[in-house]
DNA sequence: TTGAATGCTGGTTCATGCATGTTTATCCGT
DNA sequence: ACGGATAAACATGCATGAACCAGCATTCAA
């Protein structure tokens, strides 16, 4: 490895924090060249600097690279991470695809492999800031007024800028399905902005974990008729699932 | 090597950056056949002019992919929460103030009290997000396509949103701080946009660390005498802020 | 002759490795 | 489970050489 000046070693440092979670400090002492003392000062530094956790060993990252290690420990979020990657098989290269707010549509973000090249669109500030992340994702943010429980833009202003947008893919977060397949959201202009969403998109997919097969919301969304693609996992009663796909749906259930 | 005129030389450091994204300044010596010193003048003098970041050894490159937002969030936090501090105290309540993308608007927006009611206005997913947490705080999310390096939304959708917003008070990022007092930023959108929020603004409010007055970038934003209140550190030249104050500019200084 | 570009000198700062002593996690015997 | 042993990881201070900067001298062309 060609000798690296400070800041160079230390955004790579940083790099590997966000891909990886963590770091050891004789592994990069070794891998650098250096020896573990200067290693342990950059990552004191970059520690004060907030960017990064230390403890004992290395150090560990912090925000969204932090979760995603939790979330390889985590049981629950490890279900989702299956969703987001059966998600990811979907997309092709090259085209547009919009993301609504919603956990699982952030995980969804959050697992796109880097070499994917794409535009995306989402009217949730996090999910902004996980696609901002992948170097060949061009990023459209959707304005208006941010709905504290959705977690993304709705509203006239956030309507009228998707209306310049026709996606040829979407993943439309929801709150709950119905026996009929049915999706539901728990606000009402939440609700109507999905729908708006939809209408224009070509494809519209659904990413749902099994909870939300319990759960009914007060507004509905689109009937199973609407959507092209449910998303989910196995375990699912076979028969709720029969009804989706009568209505002309594809069922992708993630991990078999 | 043929001998070749200063301007000469620097155009191909530069290109050599922008090619391999770092250069080293006892290389570059015996590559042009000239002294170290003469290469650090170089240096020194680009990265004055904003082509580079200087750093111990020789430079690297600025743009995309160098230095992201998510970077410059750690550099100098506890003086930017200083300033943000100080930045509140200029906030009415119960009005409609934007905050363009910047680590130092984030830390303003971080640091809102939990007790101020205010409607909100941001490019910034980041932002909006650490907006969302202050309880009595409506968010307006401006649309448009996301700016990987300033970290907000710029271009004709982000205009066309702000365009049916009227701030009473806007805080406006900056790169660089020349010796008139007027800012400049790095991209082109991104200077477009920055420009057209301030007109739209009643009030113009810009918070920047010492270190921005040692940058120049190349697209410029606003003269002095097109913002209001300039915010910042100790410790700048004098005749630097007096310059600022001639044209009619509030001088805040924080922490004193 | 003036001014810009460059090289050189001396003193300063910076990044790094090494030596020292301290703290921490882990293991082990009770 | 508990307390001590042990080795790894750690912080600190210091030494060193490289990189740095300010200032001055030199060159050369306008």
């Amino acid at each position: 490895m060609t000798e690296l000046m400070v800041q160079e070693r230390q955004a790579e440092i940083l790099r590997r924090l966000k891909q990886e979670g963590r770091v050891v400090a004789t592994a990069l002492a070794s891998l650098f060249g250096v020896s573990e003392d200067t290693i342990r000062r950059d990552l004191r530094d970059m520690a004060t600097a907030g960017l990064c956790e230390r403890v004992y060993g290395g150090a560990l990252a912090i925000g969204p690279g932090r979760t995603t290690l939790k979330q390889r420990i985590g049981v629950a979020a490890e279900r989702k991470k299956t969703l987001a990657a059966a998600a990811i098989s979907l997309i092709p290269a090259q085209c547009l695809v919009y993301f609504d707010a919603g956990s699982t549509n952030l995980a969804i973000a959050e697992a796109l492999p880097d070499d994917l090249a794409l535009t995306a669109a989402t009217n949730s500030p996090a999910i902004a800031l996980a696609l901002q992340e992948k170097p060949l994702v061009e990023v459209i943010l959707i304005g208006g007024s941010l709905d504290r429980v959705a977690g993304g833009s709705v509203g006239a202003r956030a309507i009228e800028a998707m209306a310049h947008i026709r996606p040829d893919l979407c993943f439309i977060g929801t709150c709950g399905i119905d026996a009929d397949g049915g999706l539901s959201a728990f606000g009402l202009e939440d609700a109507a902005f999905k729908q708006f969403v939809a209408a224009r998109s070509r494809r519209v997919a659904v990413a749902a974990t099994r909870e939300k097969f319990e759960v009914s919301a007060p507004y509905t969304v689109a009937a199973a008729d609407q959507y092209h693609c449910l998303l989910t996992e196995p375990g699912i009663d076979p028969a709720r699932l029969r009804s989706v796909r009568d209505a002309g749906c594809q069922i992708v259930v993630a991990g078999t």
